[in-house]
DNA sequence: AAAATAAATTAGGTTAAACTAAAAAATAAT
DNA sequence: ATTATTTTTTAGTTTAACCTAATTTATTTT
C-alpha cells in the first residue's frame, strides 16, 4: 500500500483528531487541522475510502480502519524519530522541530528509519513527551494528567504539551519549564484556576489554568 | 526563487550534464537522464527559461545561467551532506545512499543543512569522493585523472568514481578497490588496455579498460 | 538543393491536489 | 413540522508534471 504525502498528511490528521479528540471527526474539523477547505477534504475522504484507510459513508461520517491507524502510525513514528534527531544531535530547539519534521517524515526507506533509530537509541519518546510507536506500531504511553487537574502537594514531572505552538513552546522555555522539569503544586487558585508550582525544588511559578491546562504531568 | 522539486531535479540534470558532459545539452540528454520523455523536457525547460535558471532559445539550445548553476550547487550540497550522513552516521554502503539522498536532498531548511554539516565536521567530500559545495557554492575539487590514464609505477589514492551504479560500486566493494584505497600500477596490458594494480600494499589486483576508466584517482 | 532522417516542440489528454460556487443532506430553531 | 442554518458534497476550474501523437525545425544524406 502506497500512500502519497498528501494523502499521509490526511491520515495522520485524522488519526489525531479520532485518538485525541474522541468523538466523531467531521470534514470541517480535518479542514481546519490541514489548512485547506472542507470541499478538498470532501475528496481526499472518497479517496482514503478506496484504498481502505477509512470506512466512509458520505453526509454520515468516517471511521479509521486498522490499516489506517498502522500507516498513520509508521508516519507518526517517522516524524518523532526525526524530531529527536534534530534535537539531540543538531541541537534544535523543541519549538523549531516540528516544520522540518514535517517534511521529513514523508522519506520512502524503511532502512533509513530502522537505522535511524538505531543510532538515536531507540528513544521511546520524542522531545515533547509524545510516544514513539515501534516498528510495528506499538505504543507504550505513559499514563498522564494535566497540571491543571494536579491536586496541591501533589509532585510529578512535565513530560509533555497538549498545544506545543511554537508561542507556547517559547513561553515555556522562558519561565523555565521544560519537558523533563520535575514539579509540585504549591497552591491552586479556585477563582480563576491558575496554579503556583515549584520547579526542580528551586523556582517557584504562577501560571493561569490556560496554561496549566495544556501541560501533561507524569505524577509520582 | 522557489523551485520545485522537480524543477530542482531537472536543473540538477542541465548542471550535471553542462559541466561534466563538456558539449552543449540537448534535449534528448536531459530526457534520458531524467528518464522522463522529451516533451515533457521541453515543457519543463520553458518554465526553467521563465525562472531565469537557465538561458533557452527553443529549437536553438540552452545554457545555464548563474542563478541556476548557484542553485543546483546547492541541491548538490545538499545530496552529498546527506550521502556522508547515511554512510558516516548510520551505516549505509555506500551503494545504498543515492536513492535516499535523492529525497532528503529536497528538504528546504537553511537551518537543517548548516546543523548537519557542523554535524558531519564540514566534510569536503561524499562518499563517492565528490566534493561538497560550501555554502556559497565554493568547490574545491582536487586534479585527478582516471585509473586507465595512470603509468606504470605511478601511486595515488582512490578519490572517486565516473559511474556511480550500484551494480558498480558493489563489484568494486567485493575486488576491495574502497575509495580512499591507495593504489599502484604495477602493469597495463596495451592489447586490451587492462591493468594490474597494488592496493594498500598488499592485495594484487587486475581489472578491465572499462572498469579503470571509471576510477578516479588523486596521484601522488 | 531536394529528400530523408532525427530532434525538438506543440497540441491535447491524464492525474493529483487544490480551489470557488452551487446543490444536497443533516441538524437546529421556531 | 416547517423553516432556517449549518455541514457536506458535487460540479466545474486551475496548476504542476507527466504522457502520446502530430507537427515543426534542424541536420544529414544522396
Amino acid at each position: 500500500m502506497e500512500l502519497t504525502t498528501a494523502e499521509e498528511n490526511y491520515l495522520k490528521a485524522i488519526y489525531h483528531l479520532s485518538v485525541e479528540g474522541k468523538k466523531s471527526v467531521s470534514t470541517n474539523d480535518i479542514a481546519a487541522e490541514i489548512r485547506t477547505k472542507p470541499a478538498s477534504v470532501s475528496d481526499m475522504l472518497r479517496k482514503l475510502g478506496e484504498k481502505e484507510v477509512i470506512q466512509y459513508r458520505k453526509y454520515y461520517g468516517l471511521q479509521i480502519t486498522p490499516l489506517g491507524i498502522q500507516l498513520a502510525l509508521q508516519t507518526i513514528r517517522k516524524h518523532r524519530l526525526w524530531e529527536v534527531f534534530l534535537v539531540d544531535k543538531l541541537n534544535f530547539a523543541w519549538d523549531e522541530v516540528h516544520e522540518v519534521a514535517e517534511q521529513l517524515e514523508h522519506i520512502q526507506s524503511l532502512l533509513l528509519i530502522e537505522r535511524l533509530d538505531a543510532y538515536l537509541n531507540y528513544p521511546k519518546f520524542d522531545p515533547h513527551g509524545d510516544p514513539i510507536p515501534d516498528a510495528f506500531g506499538d505504543v507504550r504511553s505513559r499514563p498522564r494528567i494535566a497540571l491543571q487537574e494536579m491536586e496541591i502537594d501533589q509532585s510529578g514531572q512535565i513530560v509533555a504539551v497538549k498545544d506545543s505552538s511554537p508561542a507556547f513552546l517559547r513561553y515555556l522555555d522562558k519561565v523555565g519549564a521544560y519537558i523533563g522539569a520535575r514539579i509540585k503544586v504549591l497552591d491552586k487558585v479556585e477563582f480563576d484556576g491558575s496554579v503556583e508550582i515549584l520547579v526542580d525544588q528551586k523556582k517557584t511559578l504562577f501560571m493561569s489554568k490556560d496554561v496549566a491546562s495544556n501541560i501533561l504531568v507524569l505524577t509520582a
